[in-house]
DNA sequence: TGTACATCAGTGAACGCGCGTTCACTGATGTAC
DNA sequence: TGTACATCAGTGAACGCGCGTTCACTGATGTAC
């Protein structure tokens, strides 16, 4: 059953673009090549054919995930509205599609090396983003406004699902949106100010 | 090959820490029943006779871990040294004795309902004595610094274990320790106010 | 206190299952003439 | 353009392995007298 070479990447295609959303749904180790193929419509003996190991497909899978989330992120123009999609109820309810770091969190981790080094590149890169969006300070105290601020999101994102509780999920992404989307730095430009700390 | 209630009593017990300290380093999936066994100096046959089921293992592991985590944190009096504990570079390499949400972040909310209560109990709990230790503002803008500083430490901490580059991890955690541990309200003494953004 | 027996914590073999991986095969695609 | 054959993407059975779980057994512990 061969199938054209244009026929065959889009299979390729389709096979990491459902990975990259099962592995965050289930986790690395929660989901099967059997259950990933079927998801993209294959059976899985044809796995090999593309790739060279499950290893191979995280990396190339955690990387799609991850291009896919700076295409969302490259419509805000304002850190802060970026924050606040990233902390929305919407967000945390949908794993599968969203954040590949907070679907994965403590796992990658345990990966091999192809899924760290791709995440490590991200990191940098979301840094320099959130960097080049923060308006005021020397560009140390952006940098590492930068950091506090990716991590409050990472953070707030996994408490916020961990937590059995939908009240309490609410309040922490309601609480992490104000203080990283923006206390005083405005993301809508109106009000929301009223300091935070102090 | 009977044994003492007092010695199976103890068995038990290094079962449930040796899990602990398992399940955080190799993660739910990543170590099996026989691993854990055999770390605890038993054969795997007797994990039933102890526990129902894996998941039922989880669930006291995870709680053990987390009331480990407590008894170390109730040796600060200031918020801003146990943030810097927390956010140190031991803490960050030594997973297996370290933050059990920290470590398994991310699949906890993948885990049976006892992980989960577990978890969410524990951190209303720290929600709690953060606010506590808090000193400045209002209840509800105190409880609102609880939390995002609780998401800090926990982001900040996946992400300085997740990536691959050690200047880059321990920029993170310095960064994130200035932020949440008090930017000048300082965990080394006094004038803790300030406001961090601006 | 000592004996006889029931209890039961722990052992190790076994079970069934799902996993990652391999492989012989198939039949449509691509290519050489 | 048409024919003949080589290629190779995908199939489905098979492999070995490790896992969670079960179970018959063992022998020290606990208990009844």
């Amino acid at each position: 059953m061969r199938v054209s070479r244009e026929k065959a990447a889009e299979n390729r295609e389709r096979i990491v673009e459902t990975a990259a959303r099962m592995f965050r749904e289930h986790g690395f180790d929660g989901i099967g090549l059997d259950a990933i193929m079927n998801g993209a419509g294959l059976t899985h003996g044809g796995f090999y054919g593309h790739f060279r190991s499950k290893d191979d497909l995280a990396a190339e899978a955690v990387t799609r995930a991850l291009e896919r989330g700076v295409e969302k992120q490259s419509r805000y123009t304002k850190l802060g509205d970026l924050v606040s999609g990233y902390l929305s109820e919407r967000h945390c309810a949908d794993r599968a599609n969203g954040c590949a770091v907070g679907a994965l969190g403590a796992d990658i981790v345990r990966q091999g090396e192809g899924v760290r080094a791709v995440l490590t590149a991200y990191v940098q890169g979301q840094l320099d983003r959130f960097t080049y969006l923060l308006k005021n300070g020397t560009a140390a105290s952006r940098r590492k406004r930068a950091i506090t601020t990716l991590a409050g999101m990472v953070g707030a994102l996994t408490l916020a699902r961990a937590v059995d509780d939908s009240a309490l999920s609410k309040e922490i992404l309601a609480a992490a949106r104000d203080a990283f989307g923006g206390p005083k730095r405005a993301a809508h430009g109106h009000s929301r100010h009223t300091g935070t700390r102090s």
